[in-house]
RNA sequence: GGGUCGAUAGCUCAAUCGGUAGAGCAGUUGCCUUUUAAGCAAUUGGUUGUGGGUUCAAGUCCCACUCGACCCA
């Protein structure tokens, strides 16, 4: 269909895509600017802006009416052939028209009003309005290119003054245009947007052209890795990447994808963490140091699950998981402060709100389970007596697990999801993580903490583990239940002696779905992984 | 992996008990020089996800498959 009209642009020598258009303003810095000459001009002209606002008001009672007359059309009330009466407006008082700017965008609305024309355009910015009428363009364009060849969904750049149109829209009021790259397929219905969740994240580029709120979320996490990155920078610590083709995969407890090397005929895995090539960045004397990035786990897919994930993993010699504490809290409030202007984050779906000012609590692991099951001997009771217990709680636990899962699957089940407000769980029985330094009570657990915010665990800390006969040990334990091999390079690292560190795990997509109150981590994730679908069309 | 639900025009959605597949937006043709989901008039658009079955008759009932959503593991 569309075809037809790149003939007829190309017959009389207009590029249906051309290679540029020189764009001087965005749809924001055209609404500043106007605003900034308006605002002169009233400084100038005291008299001009009481009249306008007298004529504003009446506007306002003018538009109203009118939109009350519809509504009864609408409703079958009135016709569209019953007299009515609208209020009077006064002349609007004379605002002398804005510089002229160059924009360019995707038509996202396109009302033709005989001989002159409305329309909208996308940019990187916003949606910016431009007006134009037949006399504003050179003889016969009007009628035969720009209402005739302009399709919605087309990008194109326009040029003219800015003023403020009759309804208070800064609009460029424009004398040339050019079609600057055609569509070929028509765009999403406008109202309602796109709304397939298959085909949203399919075709993310329609996603982003027809929602606001998608668009929003995705400018907000990028100012948030932005932001990470600055209060990181500012705290003297070094941006390193490593790699992601790994011979073991360490760090983490999960399932790598593997993957072929044809050059050295061997497997590889893709990272499932980052941790263990940061700490030798820690040994290399790199004492401040983060990476973030993305890592891979070959495990299902969840509202909270997709199986390549971005992760932010922090270390700092010379401190411990205490100091991991304040550094996470001091990097949210700094989101907070510096990217999404409060401290009070909606919980999506429900009726609650997270505060990040208020204190943030602090529990330890075993309290918390006794807590929820109201057992205070939990820890001395037999893996059978919990596993009665759990039954009996409501809790669903494979009979097969361990002493420490079957409680374990009590935290996740039974208390993680109740942690809306920031809390860190402190303490974590050893054997849920070999890399993290034993506490000095000889309890069996760990320096560590859980940040779980919103029922879910954002952020993981630990004092590390740096003496490497421990670690050794640790690790063979682990070994044994087939989740993780055996990193014998990183060992030998330890050895060179590592220096004492916090280290912080954080999970980016996840904090993402907190900070911008999504309700799924595909809706934080452009193009979240997907079954391969061969009908793409 | 299991359960529930879903897939109808480019998009958002209808279609009663199994009986001629419709509407709005987008598109096309007109009218309209400050519109705001603009309006008015006319008009195009479909192998109802795929494959099979039951039936005089299937978007609708049955079976299998593909893709997805939600919940569970």
């Amino acid at each position: 269909m569309r075809r037809d009209k790149l003939d007829k642009l190309r017959a009389v020598g207009r590029d249906p895509f051309r290679t540029n258009w020189d764009q001087t303003h965005t749809s924001k810095q055209a609404f500043a600017q106007f605003e900034a000459e308006e605002a002169a001009f009233f400084d100038a002209n005291p008299t001009v802006k009481a009249e306008l606002a007298v004529y504003e008001a009446a506007a306002e009672k003018f538009n109203a009416a009118k939109m009350e007359r519809r509504a009864k059309i609408q409703a079958g009330e009135i016709t569209q052939q019953d007299p009515f009466e609208l209020p009077e407006v006064p002349e609007k008082p004379e605002v002398p028209m804005g510089a002229e700017v160059s924009v360019a965008g995707r038509v996202v609305m396109f009302n033709v009003m005989g001989k002159a024309s409305f329309l909208k355009l996308l940019d990187r910015d916003g949606i910016i309005q431009i007006y134009v009428t037949r006399d504003d363009l050179p003889e016969g364009d009007y009628n035969a290119f720009f209402k005739k060849m302009i399709d919605l969904g087309d990008i194109i750049g326009a040029k003219g003054k800015v003023f403020r149109t009759s309804t208070g829209e800064i609009t460029v009021h424009i004398t040339d245009y050019a079609i600057v790259s055609k569509s070929m397929r028509p765009l999403p219905e406008k109202f309602h947007g796109m709304k397939d969740p298959e085909q949203i994240y399919r075709q993310r580029y329609l996603d982003l052209i027809s929602n606001e709120e998608s668009r929003n979320r995705f400018r907000l996490r990028s100012e948030i890795i932005k932001e990470i990155r600055r209060y990181l920078w500012d705290r003297d610590f070094n941006e390193v990447e490593t790699p992601c083709l790994h011979n073991v995969a360490g760090g983490a407890a999960a399932r790598p994808f593997v993957t072929h090397m044809n050059a050295l005929d061997c497997d590889f895995y893709l990272r499932i963490a980052l941790e263990l090539h940061l700490k030798r960045m820690l040994v290399g004397g790199v004492d401040r140091v983060f990476e973030l990035g993305r890592v891979f786990r070959n495990e299902g897919l969840s509202r909270r699950h997709n199986p390549e994930f971005t992760m932010l993993e922090v270390y700092q010699a010379y401190t411990d998981h205490r100091g991991m504490m304040d550094l996470i809290k001091g990097l949210i409030h700094h989101l907070c402060e510096n990217v999404l202007g409060t401290f009070q984050i909606p919980v999506h779906g429900k009726d609650e709100v997270i505060d990040f000012a208020a204190p943030w609590r602090e529990a330890k692991y075993n309290d918390l389970v006794i807590e929820a099951t109201g057992d205070a001997d939990w820890f001395t009771r037999s893996r059978e007596d919990k596993l009665a217990a759990c039954e009996k709680l409501g809790i669903k636990v494979d009979p097969e697990a361990a002493d420490f899962e079957v409680t374990n699957d009590v935290f996740e089940k039974l208390i993680e999801p109740t942690l809306i407000q920031p809390t860190f769980v402190t303490r974590i029985p050893k054997e849920l993580c070999p890399l993290a330094k034993l506490n000095e009570s000889g309890d069996g657990s760990l320096d560590v903490f859980e940040l779980c915010i919103n029922g879910q665990e954002i952020a993981p800390a630990y004092s590390e583990q740096n003496d490497p006969f421990v670690q050794r040990e640790m690790f063979e334990a682990q070994v044994g239940e087939e989740t993780q091999d055996l990193d014998e390079d990183f060992l030998v690292a330890l050895e060179h002696g590592m220096p004492p560190a916090g280290g912080m795990g954080v999970g980016i997509d996840r904090l993402v779905i907190l900070l911008t109150a999504a309700g799924n981590i595909r809706d934080t994730i452009l193009f979240p992984t997907l079954r391969n679908k061969s009908s793409a069309e």
